[in-house]
DNA sequence: ATGGTGGCGCGGCCA
């Protein structure tokens, strides 16, 4: 078996205690963080490696920053989308084992109005043209992380008060379909035909308590894995401790 | 409700 999980963490400096008690806990193969929001020489490396794990992280300071955690060594690693000159750190590739892992926080695009959105889907055709080049190497791919989009209405708590809205609005859902279409499977949707799965909750309006969410934390597997794929789960536990981040884990187990 | 909460870091940006 081979577990995998997905977690925006919002600031591994206040949340290093919850993913060293997650990993204790659930003891995942590869767990993949987004906004570590931490420089690369701050990076509680130790912390982690004396848990048991390698890390692997690109940061940076107050925003963004990406790392993966796992069992056996990490390798080959990419910082860099090709064609896309950018300070901002969302991406962090690896190969572990022969699986070739792509960490990604897609940036969030603010409205859809904004030149943050259309860098949003500037970075999403970059990650597709990249994802699909990787496909001629490996044979194995997961694309995980978060992908600050609600594939479906079924993934939002009221779709009508978001149509249109960004992280639900088509042209960004379209851009993650451009990546599906790739050969890839949102291993959530092999298990679970239901609304109501989500990883993301606002702080504000009490909305994970009102479970009013939407799932934006995917975990894509290309076919040849989608078929060894035995559950994708959401893990709500780590949302309702003390201090929480906006997020929660998603987990996927193959075989 | 042009608000609300949280992280960073100390004013204002970002989500």
């Amino acid at each position: 078996m081979f577990k995998i999980a997905t977690w925006n963490v919002n600031s591994i400096k206040v949340r290093l205690p919850h993913v060293l008690d997650w990993l204790k806990k659930h003891k995942p193969d590869v767990l993949a963080l987004q906004e570590t929001k931490m420089t690369d020489e701050l990076f509680p490396k130790a912390a982690i490696e004396k848990s048991g794990y390698h890390v692997a992280y690109s940061g940076q300071k107050t925003y963004n920053g990406v790392a993966i955690i796992s069992r056996q060594p990490i390798k080959d690693i990419v910082t860099d989308l090709p064609k896309l000159d950018d300070p901002q750190r969302r991406l962090l590739g690896a190969t572990i084992n022969k699986a070739r892992i792509l960490n990604v926080y897609v940036p969030n695009g603010e409205s859809v109005d904004s030149t943050k959105y259309q860098y949003k889907l500037d970075w999403l055709k970059k990650l597709r043209d990249y994802v699909k080049q990787q496909l001629n190497t490996y044979s194995q791919c997961i694309i995980l992380g978060d992908f600050n989009i609600a594939p479906e209405d079924r993934d939002v708590y009221d779709p009508a008060a978001w149509e249109d809205h960004v992280l639900v609005s088509e042209a960004e859902r379209k851009a993650l379909r451009e990546i599906l279409k790739l050969g890839f499977c949102d291993t959530f949707r092999l298990f679970d035909q239901t609304s109501g799965g989500f990883s993301w909750w606002d702080y504000r309006h009490f909305a994970f308590r009102r479970n009013l969410g939407l799932r934006l934390d995917l975990i894509l597997a290309n076919k040849t894995l989608a078929d060894k794929c035995k559950r994708c789960t959401v893990d709500k536990t780590p949302r309702s401790l003390e201090r929480p981040s906006d997020h929660t884990p998603v987990v996927a187990e193959f075989e």
